[in-house]
DNA sequence: TCTTGACTTAAAGTTAGCTTTAAGTATTAG
DNA sequence: CTAATACTTAAAGCTAACTTTAAGTCAAGA
């Protein structure tokens, strides 16, 4: 069973131009053509276009993608690459969680700021709650965030 | 105490023409300047700069950032729209950390994967040991993450 | 006063990752 | 066999967020 760019496509949520473009940058050596030149993509393609995605999701770059496919293409003699690039992403995606999760933090923050500014109708009197009234969970990270009242 | 661009711009880990860039497109409406137009970073205005940073983090365009600070400098009269900003910008964030808590879990049963597989020395004998050897901490994920198991 | 270095602007250039266009070929339904 | 639709390619266009360039102005030290 193998499916024609478009329905591939729809299948994993993409569209055609894209699949198309992801080949021509080298991300789909794997896909084979029909006698026509038509591209058939295979139930395992999809498993590589996941992969692809996941990488994509890491922050990865389509060139270092690119790399990547080039060495599994090679067979076992690159497992100890492979094994090294997934760590780096691991080590990328953790970074990029603490830094969002920081974000989060003073957004989060900023909610709890406005609702009471919103309540009290100004954000000055919404300052004067910041020393006496912050929740508990917020507590923890006070003096982070009281840098973050005025606006 | 002022700063000009360059001094500023250093103490905020960007640069200068990114501050123009930001000034231009309308960000920085807060900066004053000299009488020779040289613009003059006060204290107050890297508050400003570390909430634009912020929202960036977010996800938020430049665009939207300049609505908000058009917002802020309309005064109270505005809290309401930015408190419903802040609670949609926290919901996109959580939402960002959610797929990226997916993909840290398919990266790491990844590094756990080639672990194995540098130390068998093959792809295949790794695939074999799938069934029996997938830590507890991947267990509860195991049916999301065996079909990620080829490359 | 002069030089130097940092500032000013407008406008053009860059990069990544698509997306669209144009011209043409292949496949399928009737 | 024909028409309609989906595919093919190369190349141009798009968007966001800068970044660089060019030509000129401002400000501080010798």
């Amino acid at each position: 069973m193998t499916y024609t760019i478009g329905k591939a496509a729809q299948m994993i949520n993409l569209n055609a131009p894209t699949l198309r473009f992801y080949d021509k940058e080298g991300l789909l050596p794997f896909v084979e053509r029909s006698e026509g030149g038509i591209r058939l993509f295979k139930e395992t393609d999809f498993e590589w276009l996941r992969l692809i995605e996941c990488l994509k999701a890491t922050g990865m770059p389509i060139k270092d993608i690119k790399t990547f496919i080039g060495w599994c293409m090679e067979g076992d003699a690159t497992l100890e690459k492979r094994r090294e690039m997934f760590c780096e992403r691991k080590a990328a995606v953790e970074q990029q969680m603490k830094e969002m999760q920081d974000t989060l933090d003073i957004v989060t923050y900023k909610c709890w700021f406005y609702e009471n500014a919103v309540r009290l109708g100004s954000n000055e009197k919404a300052k004067e709650l910041l020393e006496t009234a912050m929740p508990a969970e917020m507590q923890a990270r006070k003096e982070k965030l009281t840098a973050w009242c005025c606006r």
